[in-house]
DNA sequence: CATAATTTGTCCGTATGTATC
DNA sequence: GGATACATACGGACAAATTAT
């Protein structure tokens, strides 16, 4: 898509420019951003090269357009999550945000993690260690791993279930993409008890590495899921 | 999306109209459309209009564009599927094409097939079973089942390492974009011995539903793997 | 409640750039 | 070089939705 770094696209500068604004926090989550008649007498483009600008970021989840109102800052509100990074669904009936329960946290140094967010091997980790449950029933044992440099502080606070809301909002880090990897794995004891299974059992194993808004791994997450009547999604298109 | 069927803006007008023309094989497969200003001429709209429409497509793959070329009609070529349709990765090394070998091909009636292809229960069903195996590996146990009054004769075929090709280019259905529900489950005998495995092992199951350019289900398909050394991807984003 | 102003959505036209044949 | 086709950029007009007056 991009192989020639020496020409870009007016448009695709324009959105550089704009994205950099909601990254460094001029525009924060929920915010109505200028009008595009503004940004582009701003930028002394024309309002299509800014539509256009727009339009990508849109698609990539990053603002929401409503006609006669204006543009926004996308939030991590509970209904985006849900629709874009929650991909577990109950067999039968509704989509449904999970409850979580937090077990642990914990901090200090831990190699593996800091190789996937690209840290010194030194470097302090946040390691939270939480069961998530649809329908009253324990289904996902979690572990996350984060920079503690990126979100210091966070270990001794009450943790929301929408985590990535307060990535956003406590910390100014917002979480663009992810991506995960999945396994079928046996279940161990520890996990298996938390999930009302035994060890053995079969569990779906996600590996996530998500992605702040330029483009760095910010957070590090194995997700075992007890799927005996819920699934994993995944919309090919 | 369309929650009001009264008015359709005329770009997706336009877009209706040439996603018919693709799926009544007026233009097929690999071919090239008319160029944006032939295509306006021809419906009387803008190029503009035309172009966002196209625009729309691209994004759903329908089409290729290529500057200074034309548009083409999108094929099932090797190099879509395994990056449109094929999330099974090796954990190291590249992504490949997996190689398969047919074990079975039956035809009957098969009423959960039926329910999910929107057949009536009594209709005839293709189901055909292969392994399919990722460097020399058997991984993938697969079981796939097609509306017989779609594939006449595809039964008495030398099958394709690649099917929707052979969709696409023997009977004129073309794979739009499918929806998988994955799950963690324990390997059967059968397949296990399959993949060499032993039965009890975490195997990952994918539950596929395709869908035609007409949104109509034309493929079910369920893939059991052993996921030691491969995983799925999935992007969010 | 009606009207005006604002903002995005759609549609059109034109000109120029870039890639391909 | 020339012809063709898509890509980018600009500008204008009207429609639809929302908010302020």
């Amino acid at each position: 898509m991009d192989d020639t770094p020496g020409y870009r696209p007016l448009y695709r500068q324009v959105r550089d420019i704009l994205v950099k604004r909601i990254a460094t926090g001029v525009w924060q989550a929920g915010q109505i951003l200028p009008s595009e008649g503004d940004i582009a007498a701003d930028l002394g483009v024309s309002q299509g090269t800014v539509r256009k600008a727009l339009d990508e970021m849109t698609a990539e989840n990053l603002v929401t357009r409503r006609q006669g109102r204006g543009t926004f800052v996308a939030r991590h509100d509970d209904a985006r999550i849900l629709f874009q990074f929650f991909k577990l669904l109950p067999d039968t009936g509704e989509r449904r945000f999970p409850e979580s329960r937090v077990l642990s946290v914990h901090l200090g140094p831990e190699s593996e993690a800091a190789r996937i967010l690209d840290l010194a091997e030194t470097e302090s980790v946040i390691r939270i260690e939480r069961v998530r449950s649809l329908d009253e029933q324990p289904c996902i044992f979690e572990h996350i791993y984060l920079p503690e440099s990126l979100f210091r502080g966070l270990d001794q606070r009450d943790l929301p279930n929408n985590l990535y809301q307060l990535y956003s909002v406590g910390y100014g880090v917002t979480i663009a993409r992810a991506t995960e990897r999945l396994k079928a794995v046996a279940a161990q004891k520890r996990e298996a008890k938390a999930l009302g299974g035994a060890p053995g059992d079969p569990f779906l194993r996600i590996d996530r590495t998500a992605y702040a808004l330029d483009s760095r791994p910010v957070e590090w997450r194995i997700s075992l899921c007890r799927t005996e009547s819920v699934h994993y999604l995944s919309d090919l298109r």
